[in-house]
DNA sequence: ACTCTGATGTACT
DNA sequence: GTACATCAGAGTA
């Protein structure tokens, strides 16, 4: 697949892909879209060491760390485009997401979690999808649902947050979900 | 069910 | 010093 769309577009196409990570997989069930103009976005500032990856090539993935303590990962576009992935259906490997976690459940219902599960740290930063260990597959056309962001408080009326409809892998039902 | 709070790396004022 | 794309545990009800 083209990773060089703008963050809405990829955010939409990603629902329903299932992510494979080293031995892991899962479907893509919740993801939000960081777009350069966007106050909340990382990229918002220009460039940083931190961000570097968000304006690298697309298809690579962004990995940063939140509030000091978890890992968050993203999918990158277009520059200075990325979409979070925040919620996944455990498919494979969930015993090693079990034991990573430290806990059967929740396993993957939140950025951090997610991370958490998949062993993603800040070694994965840049790492490109396409690879047998680290690659992206995408769903079949799905029903999405669409709300505000969860945890920003700039900009945080823009709706860019997706989720794969009637999923309960979710970290947050929608607000227009029932 | 809910609200409050601690943990703590990185970027920014 | 302060804010932050978060989570888990403790407390209240």
């Amino acid at each position: 697949m083209s990773f060089a769309l703008s963050a809405p577009d990829l955010a939409r196409a990603l629902i329903g892909a299932t992510l494979h990570v080293r031995g892991c997989t899962g479907i893509i069930t919740e993801t939000e879209a960081y777009t350069p103009d966007d106050p909340a976005s990382h990229s918002f500032p220009g460039p940083t060491k931190r961000n570097a990856s968000m304006f690298g090539p697309p298809g690579h993935a962004y990995v940063y760390r939140s509030y000091g303590i978890h890992w968050c990962l993203n999918v990158v576009g277009l520059p200075g485009h990325a979409v979070l992935i925040r919620a996944l259906e455990p498919l494979d490997g969930i015993a090693a997401m079990i034991h990573r976690r430290g806990r059967a459940a929740p396993l993957t219902t939140g950025p951090g979690m997610l991370a958490q599960a998949l062993g993603i740290t800040g070694s994965d930063d840049g790492r490109p999808f396409g690879t047998a260990e680290f690659h992206l597959v995408l769903g079949p056309p799905t029903e999405i649902v669409i709300g505000p962001r969860i945890g920003i408080t700039k900009a945080a009326d823009w709706l860019r947050r997706y989720g794969k409809k009637g999923s309960k892998h979710l970290s947050r039902p929608f607000p227009s979900s029932v």
